[in-house]
DNA sequence: CACCGTCTCCGCCTTTTGGGGGAGGCCAGA
DNA sequence: TCTGGCCTCCCCCAAAAGGCGGAGACGGTG
């Protein structure tokens, strides 16, 4: 049995969805709030699998509700209740959808969708799965090949690079000096330079900095999971 | 009506995913193939509005395939159909589903899905949306997400910049030199290195090199959509 | 064998970079 | 009004970077 909370404003609406969700044979309504802070509280006290968040509310908007949520569980890690949440609004800008993914939200579905499919996209997050409305897979899948698709034809420039070019420019990406560069791949602080300076002409560039940019333009450095602490 | 084709290697399975759509009052399937050549020129013939694309086949995979046919659309721009394709395979390696995206293609679906679904995902991707199985979906807001949160932290550290000082991380991020700067905004060049040295120095950077590399972590500067031309 | 590409290293040179300090003008807040 | 932050610019200096030519070693290829 799926344990579901409804979060939205409008009574109306929340009773709605709860309905339709409630007459499912395998889906159980066990809570409903209307503002953020309600939904953080109940969701404590209920410990619902499944959260349907609506966004514009009072007191707490359901970006911010659904963060805290998610980060609290981060936190409980192991022991607790995993819940997975569902953003369901009128409105899908850019702006929500990534703030919403964000901040951990395993779906985005608009509220014109048909009630069936409401219920599925609750049982495919409840079995793991995310579920998005499909003009946002769309764009999803669009912004994201465009950062795929990026550097294709900078990574054939790369390959006029010898091996121990590509690692001394990866080296240099990295935000290594020369020296620690020479040191990382044990040869001579004037073989680095030497390797540095093939790069730089290989590939048309003036000096390191360049390089670094053209190492994440290309893909051969990606941004994302790197401590940056130098 | 909805023309699709169904472009699969093995015979029977292909069959059986066109009798299913041909079953749908609103879906006709016009045409099969069994290799991604094949696939191409049956697309010309028949000008399908959808394309179920298996990737394993033999003299043409399916991705190469769906690259090459999405790419003469785009030559053809304007005038004429744009096709718009699923792929339906067995496996779902990450690595597949980047290569699909990137090709271009609409939809990405594991042949497990039930038949339903199917036919759903072929309705949702006619109607301009994208479809996306269920863990492929949560795999690419994980990665998506990735890509959002990681300069969080960082982008904290970036606050304590003053807006000046930030331009001037953007343009080295650009792979500008100082001179260049100093010309981009109007200022003295020594200016510029009065502002890099704050930078540097309140970001705890030791030189520009890893300046920007810390823009493009902290998203300040972006991979993708840029001409590295320098 | 001779040739070529790669990796390794060496000097020498110029340019760029980055650090240090200092200084004047401007503007907002105490 | 004065103080502090910001932007602007200057000088000097040391370190790093980058360009240049040269050179030895190694392995594969014609």
């Amino acid at each position: 049995m799926l344990r579901v909370m409804v979060v939205d404003d409008q009574a109306l609406v929340r009773r709605g969805f709860a309905l339709v969700l409630d007459n499912e044979p395998d889906i159980q309504v066990v809570a409903e709030a209307g503002t953020g802070v309600e939904a953080i509280e109940a969701a404590r006290e209920h410990q619902p699998d499944i959260i349907l968040m609506d966004i514009r509310m009072p007191e707490m908007d359901g970006l911010e509700a659904t963060a805290r949520l998610l980060q609290t569980e981060e936190r409980a890690e192991a022991g607790d209740t995993t819940c997975r949440v569902i953003i369901l609004t009128t409105f899908d800008p850019d702006e929500y959808v990534f703030r919403a993914l964000q901040a951990g939200a395993s779906g985005f579905v608009l509220k014109d969708i048909p009630p069936e499919a409401l219920v599925e996209a609750v049982r495919t997050v409840a079995d793991g799965g995310a579920m998005l409305a499909p003009g946002i897979t769309q764009r999803l899948i669009s912004q994201f090949a465009q950062k795929l698709g990026a550097g294709r034809n900078l990574a054939e420039r790369l390959e006029r690079l010898t091996t121990r070019e590509r690692e001394v420019l990866a080296a240099i990406a990295d935000g290594k000096s020369n020296a620690e560069i020479a040191e990382a791949l044990f040869i001579g602080a004037a073989t680095v330079k030497t390797h540095v300076s093939s790069v730089l002409s290989k590939l048309g560039l003036r000096d390191r900095a360049q390089a670094v940019v053209f190492a994440y333009e290309c893909g051969l450095a990606t941004a994302g999971g790197r401590d940056v602490g130098f």
